[in-house]
DNA sequence: GATGAATGAGGCTTCATTCAT
DNA sequence: AATGAATGAAGCCTCATTCAT
């Protein structure tokens, strides 16, 4: 009886054992994040699971990391300069913001489990950083092509700063709902457009906003 | 003496008990928040710990009710109108984010804690949340004494807004550390000097940030 | 202050305590009769219940002893000879077994509880059983006052006999419900009066049914 | 070799855990029956354990149908009619009587166990029932082949009472001891014989006894 | 004495990891 | 190599009993 090549079945393994490592973060979190729950969705033995991984965590690790490839390799589109060349200083703000929105709002599942772990796992922060911190480095590179535009001392930091306040803002009400620090109902939208006006205020000044 | 020494020692082994969980979150976080380990810290016995909160979730919550009551004082105490009489809009709001701050910069520890289970469990999250938005009222009305100097078409949601955003940038510091989503090391005080620079741009625009 | 005579609020405590301790049984059996249920209800304090009783087993043997003693003293008057002069061998018979039905129907609650715990308590059982052979002896006694009716080679030991069988359908009826080992539905009246009917048959045989 | 080798030792296992569970029973009642003590008689790890019956509720009940199948299995040979064709009156009585006789004295170790807990489980105490009114059905229909001698207005029911008496009597004595209900000492040979005289004399009259 | 707070052994259950097949 | 059954440490909770006040 003619097996199926060896090195195809087992990639074909790993690649649902990890497709379905992203699946339960997105449904479950890191609490039901069990390697039984995961070897019965990927359809892939608790035994082979171990082989490959491990352990427990490094199969959470290449879930993530598989997480982070996907929205780095959209990252990577949404950023390339060519896209945004002669953009005004505005649009620039605007659209590097946007590219942050647009990852939040397509993965907010799966950056919402990875976020609670991060909260409590070394690793898990480390590689999860890696991935944010490639993502600030496109976003505050594209808006430093205008570098000239910054009202700020030094813009590095600002740019930065305005990454930072961003992320930190959309990832919050990812994991903690829209009403957690302040019972305000304000929609997604609003909230949005004025993370837009505070960068803009922020970094640009006056004359963009009036602009 | 005043008190009937029969509730004494209860009182103070229930003090110790909540004391303990106050410890332990600061320490070892939800994931290290077991029965037996307040237990032990608090030199209190399993039976005693349930006989008064029934069970380990009341525990967490009895800890995270005090550790928001102290801050929730200190807050009152702060935001205290007759200290900000006649400041100017710049001083309230610069004033505004510093009580924020404060409260980030002496209670982090357990506010890490608690963040991190919020995210898993919704009565944690709850009353994180009536804790939290205590204060964005607080920030609020103080800063609106000055509404007329908001350069913004809603002055209440800008405000709001504002609060967000130092919330969210400095609750993510404490939790993931200062160089998660960017690598770019900056410290402390320049982190809150900016958050402060944004908000003021952000609210109060160009001329209050000349002046 | 003149303090309430020692003896008599110690008395009074008890009392209470027995009586909460029958209550218990009722309400709740063996599974529920804890030391601090019957602390609650008696009004009585934990403290107090192991200085009196030693433990939560003599307790219980205690509430037992109390039943016991209840049904002791309607029995005893219920079997009194007097009461039955002159009565032809069938109204024995049957006057006896309805001694017997009489006291589970009154008791049945504390009877249920009783007999589940004797089951396992061997000292449970000892004196649950003197009680019960405390009224097969006023039973098997009454009847034999007519011994020469008894249509089987030993009285003794039939009437005795006659005794157990009614006395096991009726516990077990108490305890185990009414369609436990037969799903056919018999009321309570149709099954004690054929219990009646079983044990004339055996004891007194044909002349007497006719009769 | 017919069955699959993976599956062999979880059979096995499962076995040993039935097996075991049905000797707690046996030896040390509900009380006694603890997950750990199965684990260790049966050399099963709790887990194990776990994995199969889900909670102690499930261990316990599958140890409860193997005991009542074993006894329904040879009810069902005792009581095919095919034996007892042509059988006389006082022989089908006397003959389904001893069915019922014979089941208590093989297994009345672990009806000792079941029926303790039954008093107090409604599950386990359902599917008791199952079983004892499986039996009723063979003892009753039994006797009822010969329905025309029963001297009764009503021999279903008169059938029925039988069955409950009988079973009740000895059910009480596997439970509570010899001596319980009256201090007489009846040996086990002669209180069965008496059982088989006085439903005779219920069932069939004075003629049966007499012949 | 009376009180009831305190103790801690013991029971149930879960799940990461190992290993026989 | 793959499978999934087996393992057992560790966590939560109850309640009989003790003991400081």
């Amino acid at each position: 009886m003619p097996q199926p090549p060896r090195q195809k079945r087992s990639r074909e393994s790993l690649e649902r054992a990890v497709a379905a490592g992203v699946e339960v973060i997105v449904d479950l979190g890191w609490d039901g994040f069990t390697v039984a729950e995961v070897s019965r969705r990927a359809k892939v033995s608790v035994g082979s699971l171990y082989a490959r991984f491990g352990s427990k965590e490094e199969l959470f690790l290449a879930a993530q990391s598989r997480a982070i490839q996907v929205m780095a390799d959209e990252e990577r589109e949404y950023y390339d300069h060519a896209r945004w060349a002669g953009a005004e200083p505005l649009e620039l703000v605007t659209g590097a913001i946007d590219g942050l929105v647009r990852t939040f709002e397509r993965h907010g599942g799966v950056l919402r489990g990875l976020m609670r772990r991060a909260g409590r796992d070394d690793e898990v922060s480390q590689r999860g950083s890696q991935g944010a911190s490639h993502m600030a480095r496109s976003y505050s590179a594209l808006i430093l092509t205008r570098r000239d535009a910054i009202r700020q001392p030094d813009p590095e930091i600002a740019v930065d700063i305005s990454y930072r306040m961003v992320f930190s803002a959309l990832g919050r009400r990812i994991v903690y709902g829209d009403t957690f620090e302040s019972q305000r109902l304000i929609p997604w939208d609003v909230y949005v457009a004025e993370q837009r006006r505070a960068c803009v205020a922020y970094l640009l000044g006056p004359a963009a906003v009036a602009g």
